[in-house]
DNA sequence: CGGTTGTTTGAGGACGTTCAAGTACTGTGG
DNA sequence: CCACAGTACTTGAACGTCCTCAAACAACCG
């Protein structure tokens, strides 16, 4: 499914696009697509050179990695407002990971040589990017510590904490369980039975609805940063 | 230690400055600082407020991780040419992690906020340094894979695999082997045996100088991902 | 040369995976 | 609206990997 013009225009409230001058958002629109697309769709494979930045306007996504024999892992998921994959399109170099769409979503895809061209050419869109880069490092060390320090039950606490943005103790699962076990590094009977270890530290779940009870404690439990 | 001029000029040829026009560069060694520092130095520690750039202009410095009860973990290992923790200082936010020196090294500390006021200033600078980013990037997606996917002796080989930047099969490991057990997730004593393991791959370890024997065999082991 | 620190090896145990059932959802057609 | 199929999730038991603890050995440094 692929629309123009209609959907564009909504592309320019986007965090990305939307403190940008008109003019470059024109140049960066000019042959850029929205896609429409279901729970399931691949969006490209770890390898292939790197042909679109890919924006997410609304839903979720997920990158994904993949080694023989081994199975699949997700290395992070992606929602609203984020802009993926921009480090193999800036150094124009193949994906390290793959692209899945997590839940139907709406996406912009920008062709790379835009993006590249832009980013040269205008500052305000550099700037833009290096923050949302800078944000993105920071998602990825943050993950890196909760592989290396902390156990599954504490690492899907960590995880439930950081998808509480309104901190009131309630979290929507965004994605299918066997999803959420590969981006945590764990099976899904390891995470079934990390849910049943955080019943303990005040963790409800009903279906894909979380309710954390005592964030203070769940804090304790896996000792959480509070740093943003 | 501190020196100035002399250094700053040495700081000149440095990846991040070499190509920037005269002008910028002299505007980011204004109160910049040139520091040679000992093994085992604190540059900075988690939860701290960005004060510095830090660029690492020789020897090699690590960004580690600590959580209480749990030790400190090595996120990543940078060397000559890298700057680190430029996210905190792009974002105005505390860092994540510390920093630590892991063999002898030169740094240049810039300022944060004169590094904040020229990427907003200067569209060259913006863009090596976005350039870095997406390099940096891409090495902890790199490492997010290992761990998901690989078991221990397996991080090793893609460990080795990747400092043999020659492809030559030697390896001069720079770190002393406490810390690439951190680096790699996993306790000295199993890096001990991940090595034993490797002999029957074809890596012999002579204190810190490793041969591969059969890089091919290698890769095949822990299924080496060409892309870089 | 003795003390300190780093590395290897072994034994036992914890955590997480695998394999195998069983239970609960979800959506579809009757 | 219910029956049913297919999928997702949970639970249990056995196993394996990696960690912990402990000791021996090697390397380094004053």
């Amino acid at each position: 499914m692929t629309t123009r013009e209609g959907g564009l225009a909504a592309a320019r409230v986007t965090p990305l696009l939307a403190g940008l001058p008109a003019r470059v958002v024109d140049l960066l629109l000019a042959h850029a697509v929205i896609q429409v697309l279901p729970a399931g769709t691949r969006l490209f494979e770890q390898g292939e050179s790197a042909t679109h930045l890919h924006v997410v306007l609304a839903g979720r996504v997920g990158l994904v990695a993949e080694a023989e024999d081994r199975g699949e892992a997700v290395i992070e998921f992606f929602t609203t407002g984020d802009s993926i994959i921009a480090p193999a399109v800036i150094l124009d170099l193949p994906y390290l990971v793959g692209g899945r769409v997590v839940e139907e979503s709406r996406l912009l895809l920008v062709p790379a040589a835009d993006v590249r061209h832009l980013l040269d050419a205008d500052s305000a869109f550099a700037r833009t990017m290096l923050r949302e880069l800078a944000r993105h490092w920071r998602l990825l060390v943050r993950q890196l510590k909760d592989l290396k320090l902390r156990g599954t039950s504490e690492r899907l606490a960590s995880y439930l904490l950081m998808q509480d943005r309104q901190a009131d103790g309630r979290v929507r699962l965004r994605e299918e369980r066997k999803l959420l076990a590969q981006r945590l590094a764990m099976t899904p009977e390891s995470l079934s039975r990390a849910f049943a270890t955080l019943r303990d530290h005040g963790v409800t779940a009903t279906g894909r609805d979380i309710v954390l009870a005592d964030v203070e404690r769940l804090r304790r439990h896996c000792g959480f940063d509070e740093i943003r």
